[in-house]
This record gives C-alpha cells, structure tokens and sequence, in this order.
RNA sequence: GGAGAGGUGUCCGAGUGGUUGAAGGAGCACGCCUGGAAAGUGUGUAUACUGGGAAACUGGUAUCGAGGGUUCGAAUCCCUCUCUCUCCGCCA
C-alpha cells in the first residue's frame, strides 16, 4: 500500500509514475484526496468533542468527589448533545476510512525511475543473458515424457490422490528435488541468508501483511474452518516474521531464507502452459528475503539478481535476466528482474524467479520500521525472490542434460544427489 | 474436545469505575558526581493520527490481547472472539 503522505505531497509524481503500468490513477487519486481532506475535517471536529468531553467527565469527577451531586448532575445534562455528535462524527470518520482505505488498496505501487514504460511481457527489456544453447544431435524429449520414461514424475497418480496439478515424484526424480532444495539453502545459507522453516499456513493479518489479502484471496486455498490460508509462497510467512516490528536503530541489514511447498490455486489458468511442471498448484521453493535500510535496497536488490544469476550458472542452464516493464510488473513491486531458462525440447523460455524490490510498500502494510538517526521510526524497505522455484528447473535440468540414454546430473547437484545420471 | 487461570509499557509488576498513558522496580539513554570506573544521584525513556512551530518542541485524540456494550467517565463492569498457561481426554 503506498503512503497517504505521498499521496498528498506529490500526487502527480505518482500519477505520472503509474503511467508506467499504463494505469491511470488520476480519478482514483483526485477522490482520495478529496476523501482525505474531509477525513481530516471530521476527524479535528471530532479530536475537538471529544476533548470536551473528557473535560466535562473529569469535572464530574471532580464534583463527585467534593460531595457536589447535584452540580454533577447538571453537568451530565450536558454531555447528552455531545455524545449525540460524537457517535455521528465518529461514524463518519469510520466510514470515511473505510472508502479511503479501499481506494488505497487499488493502488499498485509507482515503478522505479529504470523501470520502462509497457503494456506485457512484450516490453520486457533483457538486460542480460548467459549459458549456451544445448545442442542435441537427436530429438529432445520434453520432460513430461522423460518423467515416464524414467519413472521419476507421476502426474496421473497424483490427479488420483488430488487432482490435477499435483505431481508425485518417485525416486530419483524425488531425490532430485531434495538435492535442488539441499543446494540452493545451501547456496542461501553461504551468501548470508538465515534458514527458517515456517509454518505453510498463515492466518488472515499474515495474508493482508504482504498484500495477498484482500485482493487476491482467490489465489490462495482457504481452510475455511479455521480461517487460515495455505502460502502461495515462503514470502508470506518469512516476510510476516517482521509485521508490527520497529528495529531500534538504523544499522540493520536482514537476510533470511526458507524452504517450502507453495500452494496455488491458478484458477482460470487452465489450458495455457500447464503441460507438465510448467504450472502447478503445489510446488517447491527457496525464498530468500530481505530487510533493508532504503539507503541500501539498490544494491540488496542487485546482490539477489546475483546470487540467482549464480545458481543458474552452476547448473549450466542457458538464462536470461528480463528487467520487467511498467505493465508486467507485480502490483506490489517497485522493480522486478524475472529469470527464465530456455527448454530447447519445448522451444520456450521458462520463469523460474522473480526478484523484486517493494520498497516501503509492503513494510506500510506489515508496520515494519527502524528508528532512524533523529529518532523517528521510518519504515524499512523488503525485497525478495525465489531461489528458486523448482519444477521449472527441474524441467529444464531433465530436458537440457538429456542424452539418448539417460540424464545426467550438474556436477554441483551430485554431492547431493549421490548419483551422476538418472537413466 | 472438557475444566480452570490469565493476557497491562523493552522487561518484571501494581492497579476492580474518576485529573491513569498508566504506581513501583529493572533495563536503556543523557547529565551530575569521579583521576577513571562502580556505587550514588537527576532527567528522560511507546505507537499512530491530527493541529501549531523552520526546528527544538508543543496542543488534541486514540491505544492496557481484539472487537462490541453499559456509563458523564472503563485497564477496571458486561458480551463475543483470540492467544498463553495448568489439569483431564486424545494423539504423531
């Protein structure tokens, strides 16, 4: 959620900055701000009744106390009118916040000064590229069929235990996705990142903390009886650790790292892209997390793009960095740099993580501060992104190290694994 | 799941209707004291919104788990929810 302060100090700057994402914000903004001034009219006549009010009651405390009834009594007389205006102006403010409140909730936060203006994918820029091309000599397999011919993904057995979109890994096809797990906290771990396991369910503020609520309940599965929500990923626990947070001071850098199933219910996503590991509705990842001084969030954010940019490199994967346009950006991103692998077999570019800043726009949310050095909380910035997310990579492992009679394994996993090739 | 006890500031802990944002203590910060330190001593020590002020600061409102209610007035009384602890039951 961006700040109201914002808002009344330069709304054109975030009118113009929200253009980027070709959203116009100016009919949103103009009835904020007309809201916001009559929110506050009402909240200083209201701040002003119930001033004298409090001043009439210690009076009659006062009264009562000296034994003066009956003076008491009369000034009770008085409240009555008071306290009639009070509950009116009261439920006005009320009312007034709410409308505020869910004018703000629209608002998607304004992008950073290097994101491009675009509509879609389209108008990504790739800012930069790595890994080579897989040459095959043979007809690659896409991995869905790998997956059969080695038993190591069964999609049919887990529509019979679920449904659609819940794959069960056998053998060395689940070994391989304990090793990736094994390997990128590893990797977490050795840049900095303190492991958590979190819980996978999270209760309602959690959901609202990092933006999931209310906006995209639909997104997440919803165990009704206890209200709570299975994680569409790590960053919503790991990130709520902080919620209702004010670090003492300003000498602060937060790195933490998670491992966990992420629960996603892609409603209306059937038909494009699901083939396979390409799109499910529980799947694997790394999460890595960041608090950050705002002083500091440029170069955290360019530590992660890294840090995932290393991964892929170790396992020899052919990537490219997509720095994400206005339009494409995530509704709670300030910037978000995209990681996508190529699958030779399916001839597509695969994501497999996002990186991205919020700035303050979550942590306005979460009510996560530091105390600066006047003494006054701000509030921190977050970042996060995945390192990674597994099936994409599992995928692209399966299809890329493919030969005609096995897969091998990345030198990296194979201390993890305990196997050079599945085959 | 059943029965009971509780949730007060950074922490401990008072407080059962009235100048209580909240005693007292600890911790912390700054000052005094000291050759230096300890001890001692003084002051300060929540958050948010809003008004005034360039600022230091300051007026107001709200907040004692959350939300409602009673009352001129609620940390204190009533209701609902929630969390923690103890006992019983169940159980990996």
């Amino acid at each position: 959620m961006l700040e109201i302060q914002e808002l009344r100090q330069n709304a054109d700057g975030v009118i113009e900055g929200l253009k980027k994402r070709h959203f116009d914000a100016q009919p949103i903004i103009t009835e904020l701000l007309g809201l916001d001034e009559q929110w506050r009219s009402r909240k200083t006549e209201l701040e002003g009744i119930s001033a004298q009010m409090n001043q009439i009651s210690k009076e009659i405390g006062i009264l009562f106390k000296e034994g003066k009834a009956e003076e008491a009594n009369a000034a009770k007389a008085k409240t009555v009118e008071l306290k009639e205006l009070e509950a009116k102006l009261k439920s006005e403010v009320e009312e007034l916040d709410e409308k505020i409140l869910q004018l703000m909730y629209q608002l998607p936060n304004v992008p950073n000064e290097l994101v491009k203006a675009g509509k879609s994918e389209a108008d990504n820029e790739i800012v930069s590229e790595g890994g080579d091309q897989r040459e095959y000599g043979f007809e690659p397999l896409p991995h869905w069929d790998l997956a059969a011919k080695y038993d190591l993904i069964d999609f049919e057995l887990g529509v019979k235990i679920t449904g659609a979109g819940f794959p069960i890994y056998k053998g060395k096809g689940a070994k391989l996705q304990r090793a990736l797990i094994a390997y990128f906290l590893d990797k977490a771990e050795e840049a900095g990142y303190q492991e958590h396991i979190p819980p996978h369910v999270v209760n309602e503020a959690s959901g609202y903390g990092t933006g999931q609520l209310p906006d995209k309940e639909g997104q997440m599965y919803h165990c009704t009886v206890d209200n709570l929500y299975l994680i569409p990923t790590a960053e919503v626990p790991l990130t709520n650790i902080y919620r209702d947070v004010i670090l003492p001071n300003e000498d602060f850098s937060i790195k933490i790292t998670g491992y966990t199933p992420c629960f996603r219910r892609e409603a209306g996503s059937y038909g494009k892209d699901v083939r396979g590991l390409n799109r499910l509705h529980q799947f694997d990842k790394v999460e890595i997390v960041r608090i950050e001084h705002p002083n500091n969030t440029a170069k955290a954010l360019d530590e992660m793009v890294e840090h995932v940019r290393g991964l892929l490199q170790e396992l020899g994967l052919q990537y490219r960095v997509l720095r994400l346009c206005g339009g494409d950006t995530g509704f709670a991103s300030a910037m978000t740099y995209d990681f996508e692998v190529f699958s030779a077999a399916q001839e597509k570019w695969l994501e497999v993580s996002s990186v991205s800043r919020f700035d303050t726009f979550q942590s306005n949310r979460l009510k996560l501060r530091f105390k600066n050095a006047d003494k006054k909380t701000q509030l921190c910035h977050t970042l996060n992104g995945s390192a990674l997310a597994l099936p994409r990579i599992v995928a692209a492992l399966m299809e890329n190290y493919q030969t005609e009679d096995g897969i091998l394994i990345p030198a990296v996993l194979q201390k993890y694994t305990g196997f050079d090739k599945i085959s």
